[in-house]
RNA sequence: GCGCCCUUCGUCUAUCGGUUAGGACGACAGCCUUUCACGUUGUAAAGACGGGUUCGACUCCCGUAGGGCGCGCCA
């Protein structure tokens, strides 16, 4: 019997829980999945300056949103520190590490220089075997990681495949900070390997680290976990993320009205495949999930794409689990609470109105909107102008009154217009006829989408049903 | 600058030496629908470039170009 599979998602709690690290849980959590493991949690904040408590909370809440659920309790790698600095000790006791009195400042110039000369920026191993004794006074000294000078480290990756690393290449890096706190590359290695993690899945972005970390773990002489260093996923532009494109935190992404679901198959879609597979279950992303089928190279965030499966999700649930669905987006939706209370309310209404509703939209955001003529209260509220244009009538008055019906009942104005005229014309009238029934649905009670539900509003249900007739 | 990685339609991808290089999104055109949407049919659209290896390369090797990542007392 081989162990169980336990993976891990690591995130740094600087900030909201962005759409790459989405996916890295995402892969982490279906591997883990797919083999009866598990997926734990560990929150990276050594980086006392720059973690904060709400980002904590925002990473809990994406994970959650997006139905990733991890065992156990979060662990704070902070919390852990003790043991951090225990196994600094051991590897300055057995020789793997020793201490360096290197200020800061003389570290910056070392890289200045290096870079001016054109040389690889690395530290140059001044305190590497140096007499402590030589040490100067009043210094605080790091601790270094002795990293083998020859030779080389190579990292089995199961997305990346061999990767080697000539080991000079890679300098003595600082597991320790003159202040007594681990670095990250430290805390990695003996939380991965205190937690029992067998495999490691996260962005490429660490290949690097996976080197050095590997030598910590020899250094120590512990098993080394399973790698699977996955692409970056870059913006739509092929340049790195940012803040305008996918950068987002996935709350954004429940803001804009993206379903989990669509979220999970879009995100799992984006550097993994199975054959020709694009829609699939979370069973069967589960089912299907392997590592070896994790392409190499960085795939661009398409909205339009992530959309299109949107719908399709949207279209696919159930009317009354959308309502709900719906229900419960509002407050994340940004768009003021008072929706809230309005859906309540309508909630019949709606519930009626779906079928049509959600042919219509690719998102919640779209969904609202197209059930604005529902939710807007009756009368309509109307500004002086538009009551100058209803109190008058005729002919003229049709083509103004779209445009009225639009700005306050929430129609789509070429739907309205085309109705309109559709109507006209099958009933062998005057546009101006509909004057009359036009104000009629500025207070009146109920219209969809649809010409059907327009007309419907206009207070002809003969001829509507006529006119269904004739249709088939 | 040094190291590592990547490169198939606009985008996400399939192909694991022999295919008319397939699918999806998007685009365009048609059908359905007296609107929109949904659905549906079809069209255009790709192996970065140059060398090898091989009977045969998108697939293997080398080089070039382009792109990405890393090189913190950040993670």
């Amino acid at each position: 019997m081989s162990s169980p599979v336990i993976t891990r998602f690591a995130p740094s709690p600087t900030g909201y829980l962005h759409i790459g690290g989405a996916r890295t849980a995402l892969f982490n959590w279906a591997y883990a999945r797919r083999h009866g493991g598990r997926m734990l949690l560990r929150i990276e904040d050594t980086d006392r300056e720059r973690s904060t408590t709400p980002a904590v909370e925002a990473i809990l809440d994406g994970l959650t949103w997006l139905g990733l659920d991890w065992e156990g309790e979060p662990v704070s790698q902070y919390g852990r520190v003790h043991r951090h600095r225990e196994v600094a000790e051991q590897l300055l006791a057995n020789g793997n590490a020793y201490r360096c009195y290197c200020s800061p400042q003389e570290l910056e110039a070392m890289r200045a220089k290096a870079e001016a000369e054109k040389r690889p920026i690395r530290y140059d191993g001044t305190w590497r075997n140096r007499d402590p004794a030589e040490a100067p006074s009043g210094i605080k000294p790091v601790i270094r990681f002795r990293s083998p000078d020859a030779g080389e480290t190579v990292v089995d990756d199961h997305v990346q495949g061999r990767v080697v690393f000539a080991n000079k290449d890679l300098d003595d890096l600082i597991i320790l900070r003159s202040d007594g706190n681990p670095t990250y590359n430290l805390s990695v290695v003996v939380d991965d390997h205190d937690m029992g993690v067998t495999h490691v899945i996260r962005g490429v972005d660490h290949l690097t680290n996976a080197a050095r970390q590997m030598q910590i773990y020899q250094a120590m002489g512990w098993p080394v976990p399973e790698m699977s260093h996955i692409p970056l996923i870059h913006g739509p532009d092929g340049a790195k993320l940012s803040k305008r494109h996918g950068a987002l935190g996935v709350e954004a992404y429940r803001a804009m009205g993206y379903l989990p679901d669509a979220m999970r198959n879009y995100l799992a879609r984006l550097g993994w495949s199975h054959g020709d597979d694009e829609i699939f279950s979370t069973g069967q992303l589960v089912e299907w999930f392997s590592l070896e089928n994790i392409g190499k190279s960085a795939a661009r965030f398409d909205f339009a794409k992530l959309e299109n499966l949107n719908g399709h999700y949207i279209r696919h649930t159930p009317d009354e689990t959308l309502l709900a669905m719906l229900i419960a987006f509002v407050p994340y939706a940004g768009a003021g609470n008072t929706l809230s209370a309005k859906i309540g309310a309508t909630k019949d209404k709606l519930l009626k109105a779906m079928p049509g509703l959600k042919e219509r939209a690719k998102t919640l955001v779209e969904l609202v909107n197209g059930a604005q003529y529902l939710l807007a209260s009756r009368p309509l509220p109307l500004d002086e102008k538009a009551r100058q244009i209803i109190a008058d009538g005729g002919a003229v008055a049709v083509k103004q009154l779209i445009p009225v019906l639009v700005a306050a009942g929430g129609w789509s104005a070429a739907m309205l217009e085309s109705a309109v005229k559709a109507y006209a014309e099958a009933e062998g009238i005057k546009l101006g006829k509909l004057a009359q029934p036009l104000r009629a649905a500025l207070t009146g009670t109920t219209v969809s989408p649809g010409i059907f539900d327009v007309l419907e509003v206009l207070g002809r249900e003969e001829s509507l049903a006529r006119l269904r007739d004739q249709a088939g």
